[in-house]
This record gives structure tokens, C-alpha cells and sequence, in this order.
DNA sequence: AGGTGGACCCGAACGC
DNA sequence: TGCGTTCGGGTCCACC
């Protein structure tokens, strides 16, 4: 389920290569891809577009036209993008798009569940469709605990509902939530509002960190994620927590856990994200030194 | 108003 | 072996 890691990685595989070329030719089989626009209609629109950049905010991807136009591309959950020489690619059934470019090389779109979509959107459009949906960039300067502690101050939700709340910041899922609150040493069920401040403060290292990682390794290939150039990535070999019921945990030695939070399978440990109140003191007991805690997150 | 759960999808995993 | 059922997960939306 492509997460901003995810996103980030094809955004910066399709940068360079998608960058000054030309949509020549536009073809979309699948008239879910633009519903409630019909599809001819917005392939029409967008043939002759030049790309200016590809950009991505939170996991959104964003085409960005010398027109001013956009191009949003949210993958949800089962979406690959590939970059290949003409008519490479042998077809199959999960096919929801081909641009041909003006160099002649093809992008080739494919969702097994179709829960994608394509908006093309007017330059002053971009920026108030977005700021509805989703909050800003967790690894932008400008993310700082002082920040979170401000999104997160009202939110009696559990933690995790609102780390997976597009609005708290944008590009968190189901995967890197779990990965950061283990970092951060906090139960996913544990009320927003009530994380003290030192809390605040490792969770937004912990975010940081989690992302980052997911960037280094090109993003989890648990099934159908893929880099533009069709390779796997390599996170889903150093998760800490998420899928990984019963073997133990990296950092205290007890089994990983599995619950539910907000609908989503959720992965923590059960002896080093404590629910109860005093988990910070057995925490740190458990680690001799603050600094050396810190460097693993 | 914040929070929850169903709908949308469809292959994989599971159960009988 | 074969078939029906359940699961999962990003986002929107109805409902509490």
C-alpha cells in the first residue's frame, strides 16, 4: 500500500526521465480511473501536455504541466507506475493506463483494485484540493513536536487513528504508523491528547525516521508496489513490528503483538509500548543511556 | 465536532 | 480438490 515512501520513490524515479517530455498519446481503459469525468474527455485534455515536474504532497503525485494544469495521482492502495521502451510491457487485465511520451518511451499504469484515480486540475485548484485533505510534510524543517503537539493536543482518538489522519500530516498508512510508534515506544491505542511533550518529541523523530527508512530501501514490496524500472523494494526485509505476529521484539525480546485500531490490522510490542501510565520510567530503565535510545529512533 | 464503521475493490488466504 | 467466505487497506461519506 504505497505510503509517502512509496510515492516519494517513483516521484523520484519518474522525475528526471518525465521531466521537459510530452504526453503524445493518451489511452485509459478504465472509466473508474476518472469517474465522474469520462475518461476520453480527460485523456483529450491532457494529450499535448509537456511536463514541467513530478512532484508528490504527502502520497499524492503530482504531474505538474508547463500549462500550470496538474495531474493528481493518488495510488491508494494497489498501484504501479512503470517507465519502459515502447510496448515492453506484455498487457494484463490490471492495465488502467498507457501515456505515450514524445521520446517515444511509455508509462504504463496498473491498479488490481482500482481504488486510484486520476484529476487533472487548473493551477489555482491544486493548492485548495489539497489543503482539504491533507495536513503538511513530516519531513519538511517545518514538522517539529511543537507542531504535532498542536494537531494532536484535541484528538482523544488512539494514537494511531490520528498518525493515519491524512490532516494530523500528510503520508503516513498502515505500515510506517506502526513502524514509528514502535520507534517511539507508544502503544497505537494510547489517547492522542494525553502523549506528554517528551513523548511529542520522540514520535516526531520516530516519523521521521520510520519514512526516511522506507525512502533508503525504496519503499515495501509486500505485493504489487513496484519501482518505475519494475524492481521490489526492500523495507518490507526491515520492518520492526508490522506483520510480524509472534517473533520478538528487536529491542526487549517479547512477541510482537497484533490488535485492532481504527479498522486496521496494527503491530506493536507488547513490553516496550505500555499502555498504562508509568511507561516511560520501566522504558528508560530498560535502556541505560537517553542518547543511545534516541540513536535507534 | 470528533470519531467510527461501511462501501468501494479484488486477489489471497482460510475453512469446510 | 473445490468452492464459498473472510480479510485487508486508503479514502470518502453517512451516521452517532
Amino acid at each position: 500500500m504505497p505510503e509517502l515512501p512509496e510515492v516519494e520513490t517513483v516521484r523520484s524515479r519518474l522525475a528526471p526521465v518525465l521531466s521537459g517530455r510530452r504526453f503524445d498519446r493518451v489511452e485509459i481503459f478504465d472509466p473508474r480511473l476518472t469517474r465522474p469525468i469520462d475518461p476520453v474527455e480527460v485523456a483529450t485534455e491532457l494529450e499535448g501536455e509537456r511536463i514541467s515536474d513530478v512532484g508528490r504532497r504527502g502520497k499524492y503525485l503530482v504531474v505538474g504541466f508547463e500549462s500550470g494544469r496538474s495531474l493528481l495521482i493518488p495510488p491508494r492502495m494497489t498501484v504501479s507506475i512503470r517507465h519502459t521502451p515502447p510496448d515492453a510491457l506484455a498487457v494484463d487485465p490490471y492495465r488502467r493506463a498507457v501515456v505515450r511520451l514524445d521520446d517515444g518511451s511509455d508509462v504504463v499504469y496498473r491498479d488490481v483494485r482500482r481504488f486510484g484515480t486520476w484529476l487533472v486540475v487548473e493551477p489555482d485548484e491544486l493548492e485548495p484540493y489539497l489543503a482539504a485533505r491533507i495536513g503538511g510534510e513530516p519531513l519538511a524543517r517545518a514538522f517539529t513536536p511543537r507542531r504535532l503537539a498542536e494537531r494532536l493536543r484535541n484528538r482523544r482518538a488512539p494514537i494511531k487513528s490520528a498518525l493515519l489522519d491524512q490532516r494530523t500530516f500528510a503520508g503516513m498508512g498502515n505500515i510506517y504508523a506502526d513502524e514509528a510508534l514502535w520507534r517511539a515506544g507508544i502503544h497505537p491505542l494510547r489517547p492522542a491528547n494525553t502523549l506528554a511533550a517528551e513523548d511529542v518529541e520522540r514520535l516526531t523523530r520516530a516519523v521521521k525516521a520510520a519514512l526516511r527508512a522506507g525512502i533508503a530501501r525504496h519503499g515495501a514490496t509486500l505485493r504489487d508496489y513496484a519501482t518505475p524500472d519494475g524492481r521490489r523494494g526492500r523495507m518490507q526485509h526491515t520492518l520492526k513490528v508490522y506483520g510480524r505476529s509472534g517473533e520478538p521484539c528487536e529491542r526487549c525480546g517479547a512477541p510482537i503483538g497484533k490488535t485492532r485500531v481504527a479498522g486496521r490490522g496494527t503491530w506493536y510490542c507488547p513490553g516496550c509500548q505500555r499502555l498504562d501510565v508509568g511507561q516511560a520510567a520501566r522504558r528508560s530503565s530498560r535502556r541505560p543511556s537517553r542518547s543511545r535510545r534516541q540513536s535507534s529512533v
